[in-house]
DNA sequence: AAGCGAATTGAAAGCGGTTTCAATTTCTTT
DNA sequence: AAAGAAATTGAAACCGCTTTCAATTCGCTT
């Protein structure tokens, strides 16, 4: 079992590569007759066209690469995994194929540019904006089309434009803050993701202005920010309650936050849903998948599988209709009220 | 900046093709001289060679394919995101592409047989066998090199050579067993993961064996087969609690899983390390890293990062190499002691 | 200055497809 | 049956690169 080249093909029918090649592509002008012949011939001598002609001559890859950015300690987003999975299965439906490709922080945008220049790709997926994103740039200088899934915030002027998905990280987290004001909590901390992100300062803001608009007090010392680690929201947790005041409520940016946090909770002797009620950014990742009824944590839920799959239409859209005007697309996260919330102390009816 | 073609390239400079081809190979025969011109045009011009050009006239494709069994929940194990990452940056030191194709499990042995013949890929890499794997016998018969994640059982006689790379899952399990009954535990459950798959047949047996050499009683209502999720953890710690005798100790296939018993624990009033033991395996996932100081859980350590950077290298070397011998590799987990285990009723100095 | 081997350079073939355009075959029409 | 239109088929160019092999240039020797 070799590999067959279309010569070869069309030599063993008899006939010549042009037909050959045109059949298999389904062209009108050949009989639906010598179609069948070629199809069994092909499905018999196993062949199969190398994709690096076609490539060739098509001046197209089919192709749209991911770069994930390697930090210092190797470590790898664990959302990666279910964001990839629903991009790939949109490529895979569209005959797109995925390229991944890792890079360390010094090497990512000279990898951005060989993907490019050596046409490796037709498009990329942008993921972790950082502000003022330098891959906005390059990719508009490169001329090749791509989506952000997320935002970068702009401190120049103009705002560079470019195509993105994202989740309404504000009004998430507007739901969530109204949903513990009006169950009566006023005392209200914030263990957030890291706040030079756009989503964790959308985050931050929307908590902030609704806490205002009920006249509940902002403590910076309820305050975190740092890694969305279950390791962090431990230590979030065991820094909040060894102070002297302490919250009733708890806004946090991830599950694996969440889960430190109920840790923490525990060694404290302090229950869930009980002592304190707690609210989480919810992603909604498949490894963490809830059985039936009611879930351990309240939470905004947010599919980052369907992100993907939904900026990867966006892309392949882009591409396929060589289409040049900016498409933005905003996600609702649902509050799904879980077993870690509960009255608080100002409920009224 | 349009995209910069040889033939361009070597008109700019005055050369023909040939020349211009060596001296960005840097062939000896080029003078240095020239080789600089060139090379400095290249860069002004922002030329980089197409690589589906070049992939036609070497033959290879220089990329690595991970094909990725989507199942019927969409649900994508989490540790992909790491495994990939290591294989990844093994990739990208050797000038090697990741291609990853998402598949239904209907569509997975068509994806591996579309992926080989179109030549889209030098070589694949499995995860996740499954008892007499048919994808080895699909890829032996492709004639392409590719390299396991794991071990395939096989209930056939004779079994399928592959190269694998492996976590001593056995020897594993027997130093957490035989670490907890010389602790002075003798009533130890089990929660594994799903045992259709070879992973957890080993961990289960070696955790018998141990168990029979020490007498220590083995009762299958406290023994769990299932998913590897905290959900699962959770309903299996909460059944095991419910009985009428309870173990002093656990055993369990995932961090995910510790999660969810620590959790179960939590609500029937029990601490770990203090009211009951338990080691975990831990695939040292990067979304949960330790902090520094004593873990949480004590368990068996092994990489999962490391174990996709090693079978990339493993297969990288055979296809370089054009290496038909078989190589395996087996990886040692190291028992890392942390708060949630401590003496139990039976120790003796 | 002629002759020679060594060092450079370039023309052209080929990798495996697609597509243009011309050639052939088949079918109508008269 | 001949002519013209329509339907099929095929030869050859081309996509952008590498590499073989032949041609040219160069530096030295005598």
């Amino acid at each position: 079992m070799k590999k067959t080249s279309l010569k070869e093909l069309a030599e063993y029918l008899g006939l010549s590569q042009t037909t050959v090649s045109r059949g298999l592509a389904n062209y009108p002008e050949v009989t639906e007759r010598t179609k069948n012949r070629i199809r069994e011939a092909a499905k018999s001598l196993n062949y199969a066209p190398s994709s690096s002609a076609q490539k060739l001559v098509h001046g197209k890859s089919l192709t749209i690469g991911h770069v994930i950015r390697l930090s210092e300690h190797m470590t790898l987003n664990p959302f990666y995994a279910d964001f990839i999975a629903g991009a790939g299965e949109v490529y895979s439906k569209a005959g797109y194929d995925m390229l991944i490709s890792m890079a360390t922080p010094e090497q990512e945008m000279q990898s951005y540019r060989d993907l490019a220049n050596s046409q490796k790709v037709d498009g990329f997926i942008l993921s972790e904006p950082v502000p003022d994103d330098p891959r906005i740039h390059l990719l508009h200088e490169l001329k090749i089309p791509f989506a952000l899934h997320g935002r970068s915030h702009s401190f120049n002027n103009p705002p560079q434009d470019y195509n993105w998905l994202d989740v309404n990280n504000k009004e998430g987290f507007k739901i969530a803050t109204t949903y513990l004001l009006k169950q009566g909590h006023r005392d209200i901390a914030f263990i957030n993701g890291p706040e030079i992100f756009d989503f964790a300062t959308r985050r931050k803001s929307a908590c902030v202005e609704k806490m205002k608009k009920y006249d509940a007090p902002i403590r910076n010392e309820w305050c975190f920010s740092g890694d969305m680690s279950e390791h962090a929201g431990f230590e979030a947790a065991k820094a909040l309650f060894s102070k002297e005041h302490t919250p009733t409520a708890i806004l946090c940016s991830s599950v694996l936050l969440a889960m430190g946090i109920q840790r923490a909770l525990n060694l404290h002797g302090k229950s869930l849903g009980q002592d304190i009620s707690l609210i989480c950014w919810d992603d909604c990742l498949s490894g963490f998948h809830k059985g039936t009824g009611i879930p351990q944590f309240t939470s905004m839920q947010s599919s980052i599988y369907q992100a993907g799959a939904g900026i990867a239409e966006l892309l392949l859209n882009k591409i396929k209709n060589a289409d040049e005007t900016i498409s933005t697309q905003l996600l609702e996260a649902k509050l799904v009220i879980g077993q870690s919330t509960g009255k608080g102390p100002y409920y009224q009816d």
